[in-house]
DNA sequence: ACAAAAGTGTTCGTCTTACACCCATGC
DNA sequence: GCATGGGTGTAAGACGAACACTTTTGT
């Protein structure tokens, strides 16, 4: 076997929780302090006994925060990724309940949680449709993709343009293809160019990616595991619940639906409790019910494939 | 930051194939030659620009195949997969049409297409419900869950059992918990034991698993990406594409309405040629139809939930 | 003629979606 | 009382599963 320079390995860490109807993101900050950076370190090849315990420990470590749900996302291995070495990076994604995201609670190293939606603007449907959309991106895709049929279809797909519809969880294509527009600050950054356009909040290296690849998961799991009860406590009201899917979905669900859906597809139960000052009419406690895993085999909330 | 010893960087390919209705699985010699082996090397870090482009090469090289599908899988780094060092294996999953799994276009090293099911036999749901679940895996798995809930539950889930429903995608699940009752080979051998219920055909170090891990994903995504086209010729018959989504699936599926599906899904395109020598009445040859990639944001062909 | 595979029609039940409406609390 | 959010009923429609049945070849 043929054997070059050793290569670097590196765990990241993506930690997402829901608070305030907003997703937050554990950021820490990056070795020059200009941007964002992601919780980050390197597996212990004699201590740590398995990937994901690395990673555990790392958060343990550079944040004080014990994680839940743990899976692995992506391994991001690119020349020029990082300009100083060639490294591996595998990037892992973990959901907290709120608790943990408090104000406050964010440990050493400038830990800190910042609003998703910061680093894509473009991803919120909640409220309208995203002026970026129409401001800048939709002119400047026009423009790269006018004439080029591949260009074209690529927009279409993936910024549902062309009679395509809206994809919630192409959230990676997008930013690539922004990236490539160079309507993203990282895009300069890594050119070393003066730079443009800047959508978004940019990170160091290409963290925004390893998110970008974190909420497009996450999205598509959310419609066939249950995953959202993970950022949920232990009992929470349908409509806290249906707050939560509508801040990761970053759309608006259609209230009585959603509830049946829920209802019905078994994965809740009543836990006889009631929440009181809700601002109406007080709702009923549920509870996740575990026995639907069981029962069925793709258990998940379910995105509409319209607009509500 | 700590570190420890620097951790090795190999890559995997899982490559498979379907021809005369089985999946195919291209594999090498390992090196003590007993087993099986997935094709294997090492990126290099000035030469390979991405991690794809360095598996692309790797498999050239090792087995003069051009790889066209070619998706990120796993990366696997739990101490102990090989015995000899620390090793982070990243594992792609490429898909090749049944011509370059021609019976002699093995290239050097031992290269060779081996049944996908010779590894797990009871993922082959076709002619019949396996006999290796009714007369091993049922009584091990009942004797190894008996009066403890949680492996009740997971046994339920992972093979169908209690009241459950196969999931054809839960590959990895099945074969790891079969791991941990023992009842392969890699068991036994990791542990240095003597061996004892060795089902299917067991591969070196964790290749298996990572068949097992693309497997499952496939399986999973036949039903939300267009997938199986890379598995066919520009054109097909609709009765070989069900032959080929059964054989990945691991099921039979009811004709007349994969037909349906299939057309009234925009799927595929009528070619006008048609196929003779069928074995009956000749069939109209169909192609790919790309264009559903802007109508629809998942299309595939969707398994059944019940069996047919 | 008959076997074998291709291909069509129709029915039924379930799941999705949308619309309309009633209920219980705080202020 | 009325605004606000919680919660229910029901009907139209899309979709998948199952059944029966016709068509076109090779032998």
């Amino acid at each position: 076997m043929t054997r070059g320079r050793p290569v670097k390995v590196r765990l990241n860490a993506v930690i997402l929780a829901v608070r305030d109807e907003r997703p937050l993101l554990l950021t820490v900050a990056a070795g020059d302090g200009a941007v964002d950076a992601l919780p980050a370190g390197v597996l212990d090849a004699d201590g740590d006994r398995t990937l994901e315990l690395a990673l555990r420990r790392l958060v343990r470590e550079q944040a004080g925060l014990e994680l839940g749900y743990v899976e692995q996302l992506y391994t991001f291995g690119d020349r020029g990724r990082d300009p100083r070495e060639r490294v591996l990076s595998v990037a892992y994604l973990a959901l907290v309940g709120e608790g943990c995201a408090a104000p406050a609670a964010a440990g050493a190293r400038g830990a800190a949680w910042r609003d998703g939606y910061a680093l894509f603007p473009w991803e919120d449907w909640r409220e309208a449709r995203p002026a970026a959309l129409d401001r800048v991106i939709g002119p400047a895709l026009r423009d790269w993709a006018s004439s080029v049929a591949e260009r074209q279809e690529r927009v279409a797909i993936n910024f549902g343009l062309g009679g395509s519809r809206w994809d919630p969880t192409r959230v990676l294509e997008r930013y690539e293809l922004l990236y490539e527009l160079g309507l993203v600050a990282e895009r300069a950054r890594d050119r070393q160019e003066r730079s443009g356009t800047a959508l978004g909040q940019a990170m160091a290296l290409d963290h925004r990616r390893m998110v970008a690849t974190a909420l497009g998961r996450i999205r598509g799991k959310l419609s066939y595991r249950p995953v959202v009860f993970e950022l949920l406590p232990e009992a929470f009201t349908l409509s806290r619940l249906q707050r939560v899917v509508e801040a990761l979905a970053g759309m608006r669900l259609h209230t009585p639906n959603f509830r049946r859906l829920i209802e019905r597809g078994g994965l809740v139960e009543r836990t006889g409790a009631m929440a009181t000052h809700t601002g109406g009419r007080p709702a009923e406690l549920y509870g996740f019910r575990r026995e639907v895993l069981r029962e069925r085999p793709a258990p998940g909330v379910g995105l509409p494939r319209s607009a509500p």
